[in-house]
DNA sequence: CGTCGTATTAAGTATAGACATATTTTTGGA
DNA sequence: TCCAAAAATATGTCTATACTTAATACGACG
């Protein structure tokens, strides 16, 4: 009796090795399943977990067939900053900055899509690992969902806090490259205009939104993962 | 008579509304299934589904909760270059710079896992946006893999002749930035220092060292995807 | 010659029942 | 009291069968 997984290897492995060649329609569910020796509700499975990754084509009536130009796609992992310090075997601190009501600039009121200028909470705050700086948060909150009674940042940051109060939301995730201004100069201790690694993110929490940030690292960091 | 999805979708509605809140223990598959008025089969592919994506831990007789501090998972699309420049609706244009066998640095080699210091065959090419600079492609090519007689980069980049040619492969990727050296202000005509967006990818297939590539992007570039 | 409806096909899914497997809990001894 | 063996339990999975749905092929008809 082979598992999904089981065949679902043995199907990679055929296109892996160019036994399916890209483009090629592959026998149809039934068939593979005698040739297998499985049932068609466990081809069907394990077809469907290849097709999910983009190695597969599927259409009703149209058949199977192996992606001719696959989109590779990348996964990322994108921790708490204290468990990413920690996943390094160093020491996390946090240190709060700034955290008060401002007027946020054109841009973070149309990633929220905020309409008019309201005042938002801006949060700062550095992150070191074993005592040397890491990561800057930039932080945008809608004081609505995290008033400053509530939500104190001195100790716990506001990325961890948001993860314990609205963990499970949708956004928009941008990664680039940007060059260190005054304010990243002097909490970063890195030269002006160094090249950092920068993340905006923007939540929404049911429509609501949450909050915008963005993360700059220190010189020097890369975000990796396996294909 | 619904399906695994719609089921799915409900699940996923009753963690993100926190009417399951974090860590909290789910009922069983079976009770769920009456609740929802299914087969346990169609439950359990619907938990499943949210277990994969770090929705719900799941464990046998230890039951089913919702994933605590969740490990957000961010999905992006690593399209081939002329695609990507296709897709925002510009004209896209390839110019080759140098093809020739050299010693590689180090870290290539350690990248590739290539013991001796052979020579590989190095591939630096210039992709252009509607005329402008858009992305450098600095490649080592392992030169059995793709010998200059066989794959001739003139025409088409190494970065698309690959995708062809070894189209289902494993590796690392990282992203990261750097400052812009002599040869980079040179191709994407920016300032010397300019914070630019890099891309680090090592391919192997079936554990033959293939390539190793940094693709550098013009300034301004950003990497984006929905949360 | 086109085009509209129908038959066919292959994937998508649901279900009941059975068994497998990993843990936890309980129980029975030393 | 403590530990090992046994029972209980929730998820993991397979199977056979039946039905649904989307897309294609094809033939009748204008």
């Amino acid at each position: 009796m082979k598992s999904w997984q089981t065949v679902r290897a043995e199907a990679l492995a055929r296109i892996r090795s160019g036994a399916w060649p890209p483009g090629e329609t592959i026998p149809r569910e039934a068939d593979l399943a005698e040739e297998f020796g499985c049932a068609r509700a466990t081809m069907n499975r394990a077809m469907q977990s290849l097709a999910d990754e983009g190695y597969l084509d599927r259409r009703r009536k149209g058949g199977t067939r192996v992606a001719a130009m696959p989109v590779r796609k990348a996964v990322f992992e994108i921790p708490v900053i204290r468990q990413q310090v920690e996943q390094r075997r160093s020491t996390h601190a946090y240190r709060l900055v700034t955290d008060r009501l401002t007027t946020p600039p054109e841009a973070v009121c149309a990633a929220l899509k905020f309409g008019s200028r309201m005042q938002l909470r801006r949060v700062t705050a550095l992150h070191l690992a074993d005592g040397k700086p890491f990561c800057v948060e930039d932080r945008w909150l809608n004081p609505a969902f995290a008033p400053p009674g509530e939500a104190d940042f001195a100790e716990v940051s506001a990325n961890e806090w948001l993860v314990r109060h609205v963990t499970y939301s949708t956004g928009t995730l941008a990664f680039y490259a940007r060059p260190a201004n005054a304010a990243l100069v002097r909490l970063l201790k890195c030269a002006h205009g160094a090249s950092l690694f920068a993340i905006d993110r923007t939540t929404f929490d049911a429509g609501t939104p949450i909050t915008s940030v963005t993360l700059t690292y220190a010189p020097g960091y890369r975000m990796e993962t396996l294909m």
